[in-house]
DNA sequence: ATGGTTGGAAGCCAA
């Protein structure tokens, strides 16, 4: 089973993108985030076989899922704040190719920048809130996969330059524990698994060449419960989307799942 | 090189 997430920064933009992609690669889920509006053009997706669900929101954010099974939303917001209004989240459950219902949560996080404003603060809660919300599906022996734009460089390791990002949220040591908080929680971080060296990017910026120059940073992670750890596969980052004309600044990464 | 580019919105903000 492949599940691959994609920040594809506006659905308006980047549907043609989306629709060769679910179709050159045979996922059998897709996750995407930075929907960036309202309008979120399902039938085209159905048109080639594929359910969709979407959390929306005017111009920022939103997040949307595709899968070639009946997809069963669980949760459309990130519990432990009522008044937040940003579409960051959904948790869902599919079957895919196998008998049993995977439960898959798709995420926005906040960037957080600049640092030192109510917009790092924001990150930091929410952070806190996912790993609540974490917590309570391992209290509750539910096994999962959360994958999504992270806006967490973990390490030194996954960025060009280490010192270019030290006063950026994605790099800050608050940021970097409350990621390494959700993997105290007993996750894996899929790519780990499979790729140790330095240099494997998800991320390049539209600015100063940053794709030319390969001048990434990878920031789009899975995170997997025990049970799901124990089937992965496989996982890779996907660069050829970035190459395509008018891409999205992000490309997709992709986890194989066993029976 | 404290810039540069893209997208959605509206005549700037977020990334």
């Amino acid at each position: 089973m492949k599940i691959a997430s994609w920040n594809v920064n506006s659905i308006k933009a980047r549907k043609d993108h989306v629709i060769k992609y679910l179709q050159d690669t045979d996922l059998d889920v897709l996750m995407v985030q930075e929907l960036k509006g309202l309008d979120f053009p399902a039938e085209d997706f159905e048109a080639i076989g594929y359910k969709t669900a979407a959390v929306t929101q005017k111009a920022y954010n939103g997040v949307a899922i595709f899968s070639k099974t009946p997809i069963t939303v669980i949760l459309d917001k990130l519990p432990g704040d009522e008044s937040d209004e940003q579409a960051r989240y959904i948790e869902f459950e599919t079957t895919g190719p196998y008998e049993t219902p995977l439960r898959l949560i798709n995420i926005y996080l906040p960037n957080g920048n600049p640092i030192g404003t109510e917009k790092f603060t924001y990150k930091l809660a929410w952070m806190e809130r996912l790993r609540l919300r974490l917590k309570e599906l391992k209290d509750n022996n539910i096994p999962f996969s959360i994958g999504g734009d992270f806006n967490i460089i973990p390490q030194d390791k996954d960025c060009y330059d280490p010192n270019a990002w030290k006063d950026d949220a994605l790099k800050q040591p608050e940021s970097i524990a409350a990621y390494r908080s959700l993997i105290n929680l007993g996750l894996t971080e899929a790519f780990r698994i499979y790729n140790k060296s330095s240099g494997q990017y998800s991320f390049w910026d539209y600015q100063a060449g940053a794709w030319q120059k390969d001048n990434g940073i990878r920031i789009d992670h899975f995170l997997l419960s025990p049970e799901i750890a124990d089937r992965i596969q496989n996982c890779v980052i996907d660069k050829t989307p970035r190459g395509w004309d008018r891409p999205s600044d992000h490309t997709p990464i992709i986890i194989e799942i066993a029976a």
